[in-house]
DNA sequence: CGCTTCCATGGAAGCGCTTCCAATTGCCGG
DNA sequence: CCGGCAATTGGAAGCGCTTCCATGGAAGCG
């Protein structure tokens, strides 16, 4: 066993001054002179001292937690990269910032779901929560987190979420739309497009997007069949047959995101078709895997890790005080069509 | 903003007890009645009160707080399935027995990672850790935790780590052994091996095992070409073509992991290679990727999720003194090869 | 020069809980 | 009927920190 942690009073002790004083320096307080600042933190520095951040909350009244939420069920989703990614941003963001993240994982067939994301800020007591989809359009969820006092941020809000709280995302709709746009380019007229769950209202706005450039051609409703899928490879494989048998024969399948992608992928080499010779496919998000598949998937990128980072940073500054404008922020990042090889001519 | 929540003294007040009786039913504590017992459940109940966990701390000392510790560096491996199943396997213990998981990266190539990661222990209090290979098997490292009084369960040791501290994992020996017997069995005598990084000692036992099935078939080091890759896709894809053009002319390409196997199946079909007609492929883990890449990959399965889960299992018996064996506790979960359409006939 | 104002510091209280120890009760054998 | 012991309960102290308020001195002002 260690001896015993050093607390504030041994500080004080050693560099002879009053406990509040080591406090003040500790938290970057005012009025201090600069000499006994110093000689604060070599005491410090001399005893290895850490402050205690349970004490500290205790008395301060503020745990300095977070809480990652999401949604994906792991079991059927073994590979969710976007929840992961934006994880890994987030706990970055908080290590620089010196706050922590609890990451939960909270399905939203559950019943209570509500309670179980409520129960963070009551039992942990968590200040702030980010809400990945199809949370970040739960209006009615948010605001009974808001109710508690407790700040939100939404990842990828698709609508109703995003005038409720700040957010963070890329413009879903615009990446639908340019991605689409390449596809015409080549030639193709006839579509096949998975989209991504019900109520996970960022990817419909991909096929938003996508439909607003078939319309720009002139095409509408009667040249796409759409499947909804869950984002899953395993949807994508079992959706494809439905599309490549359809009457429309379309020469490209778009998918709400890259797994499901890989799914068509799959089922198409299945059946011995020639990618992107037979047909073209498309995912979105720029997932490892969009590369790790043969051939590598032509795609959208979102920057998911800047995503959770910055999440993270908009969370601190409503918390600190630094961001107190009244209205919701939207954070806006960059995306970019990704041109891999599951893409050619019609 | 909320009203105040209720603090342990709401609930004595309205059971009518005092505060310590309601801690001890709180913490399921002997010698209180069940009437008064059921009173204060009650009470509980009917304030919705929850226990401060900041205050629970500060006045027990236990902070009830586990660091998940990995290194493997997301910049440069941006898919590692097993990191993010390990945590999650750990996350869900850990919510079942009131226990919370820091997560923490520390890349092993840092200079200072001992001191990042017995920060940890100081700073955030934490009272056990995983730790995940290579640090698995860094005797000082661990020995240097214990030190400060902090439980250690180390996830797949390979050898030195196993004697220190308790550890969870699989028979990675028995598992390359396994595997490599399949191999001998479809006709193949001469092989490529592509190791992990130095210094991941289950990986290299992994190796160990392919080892041993080739000498019992009276083949050896002649019969194959070893090269270390470091677990990415990239490393996989780098690293074929050295195995492909070498004069040995190898028939099947063993890799420690899924990932660096399906970079070398990503450079096979770039060589317009029939798989597995032209080369059988093998990866280790059975990771998502393993069933997404075409054409499916032979692995060896391993239970990672319950491998974190054990793990915070293993952790949380030690620290509450359910479990107090004197010599390390080593649990060893089964693993299983998965035959898929990576490899065939030689 | 007496007054307010500002700066730098410290004293005391208390955050919500657990732990240590003392007090009370009921019940035993002798 | 009494000392003793176990079962049950409560009082008090204190975990390590921050917050509120008081204090003393230096500086500013007419």
């Amino acid at each position: 066993m260690t001896s015993k942690r050093p607390t504030i009073d041994d500080v004080a002790r050693v560099s002879g001054v009053a406990r509040v004083t080591v406090s003040r320096v500790l938290n970057g307080g005012p009025n201090v002179r600069d000499e006994v600042r110093a000689r604060v933190m070599q005491a410090v520095e001399q005893l290895d001292y850490k402050v205690n951040p349970q004490a500290r909350s205790l008395a301060g009244g503020a745990s300095r937690l977070l809480a990652f939420v999401f949604a994906s069920d792991p079991e059927n989703d073994p590979n969710s990269y976007y929840e992961s990614a934006l994880e890994l941003g987030a706990l970055r963001a908080c290590l620089a910032l010196g706050y922590q993240v609890l990451v939960q994982n909270v399905p939203d067939q559950t019943p209570d779901y509500r309670k179980r994301v409520l129960d963070l800020i009551t039992t942990q007591r968590c200040e702030g929560l980010i809400l990945s989809p199809p949370y970040s359009d739960d209006v009615g969820l948010i605001e009974a987190v808001l109710a508690q006092g407790c700040k939100v941020v939404t990842v990828s809000p698709g609508g109703p979420g995003r005038g409720t709280t700040d957010g963070v995302g890329v413009d879903d709709e615009a990446g639908g739309y340019d991605l689409t746009r390449e596809l015409l380019r080549l030639g193709h007229r006839r579509f096949g497009f998975i989209a991504g769950l019900e109520g996970h209202l960022s990817a419909d706005r991909r096929l938003k997007g996508f439909w607003r450039a078939l319309e720009e051609q002139g095409l509408g409703e009667r040249d796409c069949v759409v499947l909804r899928g869950d984002f899953t490879f395993r949807s994508g494989t079992h959706l494809a047959p439905q599309l490549l048998d359809h009457p429309l024969k379309p020469t490209a399948l778009v998918c709400a995101n890259d797994d499901m992608a890989a799914g068509v992928l799959s089922a198409a080499h299945a059946r011995g078709l020639n990618i992107p010779g037979d047909l073209s496919i498309t995912g979105f998000d720029d997932a490892p895997v969009a590369a790790i598949v043969w051939p590598p998937l032509t795609t959208v990128n979102q920057p998911v890790k800047v995503l959770g980072q910055r999440a993270v940073e908009l969370l601190v500054s409503r918390l600190n005080g630094v961001n107190s404008t009244p209205e919701p922020i939207f954070q806006q990042l960059e995306h970019a069509v990704v041109s891999r090889q599951t893409t050619g001519l019609a």
